[in-house]
DNA sequence: TTTGACAGCTTGTCTAAACAAGTTTATAGT
DNA sequence: ACTATAAACTTGTTTAGACAAGCTGTCAAA
């Protein structure tokens, strides 16, 4: 990373997961912080913010920085964290079936609110994944991706990994996404695909992906197995005015 | 508030709902803030940061801070946000009725775990709610608070807003939580109080929220049925060095 | 017409400083 | 032994300034 505040905030957090600060103690002050890494005050305190927003510190005024409890990586992660990523962090033996690859779909563009109000339907490529956990079929997930944005996509980066592709070799940066999650009933295809009995139901995560720039570029339908669906997330409370 | 930066914050924010400043528009300039509403530039910065934070702007270098489409409140929302408040936000028509009041139960205080390490069950105070949404049962709520932290609760809290009396009445500091959600087969008392069908499923929502300076204080496992639950995020992409 | 350089905007990063306010510890006085 | 005060820590807020880097339009040169 270029910039101090990130590098010290990388830092910090592996310190906090390798227990050199561990569980309810306290970071080195904020001027301590200044000196260990010779950086402003403020600088450290832009560190400390991000930690704290992602819920590994609670600040207390007058005391120090406290690590407290964070919720480990689970399957599936809060944030925006490909696929690929989140099983090699969690060492889990997965394996990833393209059984759709479409490169001249399309999709309603309503969607993609900001980008081409005018055009009805955007031409995407459409990709359909069956994500393999410990030699059992758990999650379908259904990739849209503007072309007009991502003209061409290899086979080769479905089956490995969109967002190496997507980031590494095209340059793309990945900015933000919005999620919705609901719980509905299998179909035909979940029930084929998964193995599952009718009357099963679904964990559905449809997201919404876009570039730094603003512009949407994916939609995503990810369909999990009810029993192998965990969500979790840390939030802060907000006084408002 | 006191800080100016979350004045501005709030400003910015009710100019962004009321279309002031339109989706696809840009806000003020940095340099027009600080002389907008009379502020460093770093103040109007870290206002800024906070709306980027929670979906509402992309900021682009070169150009400015752009309103993006953000998650409008839906029901349940991400965040600490009481019941209470959000159907007041929604004028959702609600209805609140406690079935289950213990002042004097018990918890496995594993899940408290900073707290009381060595204890090995912790005195609370149980409140089981049902909520009920336009005349249907929707929600089970299921609270259990500390007493070491909350030693009374009068059962009219309970029967309008716990969070106003623990914030309104006694003072205290509701700062972060942590939830999981997970989808569950509806037990006995699930069917039983929603009215529900064997076979039904619920989204099971359990959270830990603690005080600024730290404490967890209260447990929550709060059951919706399927069909009405729906879960917002927003997520901003980490880029890790 | 096209190209290229540049000025003037924008946000991004970083620093140094000052003061307010909460916590802890040492200390002096009772 | 107890208490009140003060000093020395902590984080919280805010400012002013500097320079880097990305975007856009202007304007002059080719």
């Amino acid at each position: 990373m270029r910039n101090k505040a990130t590098l010290i905030y990388n830092d910090l957090l592996q310190k906090i997961e390798q227990e050199v600060y561990p569980l309810g103690s306290y970071l080195p002050s904020e001027n301590q912080l200044c000196e260990l890494y010779g950086i402003s005050r403020e600088t450290g305190r832009k560190a400390l913010a991000s930690l704290a927003e992602n819920g590994y510190i609670q600040k207390i005024r007058g005391k120090g920085s406290l690590v407290i409890e964070h919720r480990q990586y689970e399957f599936p992660v809060s944030g925006i964290v490909s696929y690929q990523e989140l099983a090699h962090q969690l060492g889990i033996q997965t394996r990833n079936e393209v059984v759709g690859f479409n490169p001249n779909a399309q999709l309603p563009a309503h969607r993609f609110t900001i980008v081409e109000p005018t055009v009805t339907v955007a031409p995407v490529t459409a990709i359909k994944r069956v994500r393999v956990i410990n030699g059992e079929p758990a999650i379908i997930d259904k990739d849209y991706l503007l072309k007009s944005v991502v003209p061409t996509i290899p086979k080769t980066a479905a089956e490995t990994s969109l967002y190496a592709y997507l980031e590494g070799q095209l340059g793309l940066q990945i900015a933000y996404a919005t999620k919705e999650i609901t719980m509905e009933p299998a179909n035909e295809e979940d029930r084929e695909y998964l193995q599952l009995d009718k009357g099963a139901y679904m964990a559905v995560v449809r997201s919404m992906t876009s570039l730094a720039d603003a512009r949407p570029f994916q939609y995503t339908e990810s369909r999990h197995r009810a029993d192998k669906f965990r969500f979790r997330d840390f939030a802060r409370r907000q006084k408002r005015g």
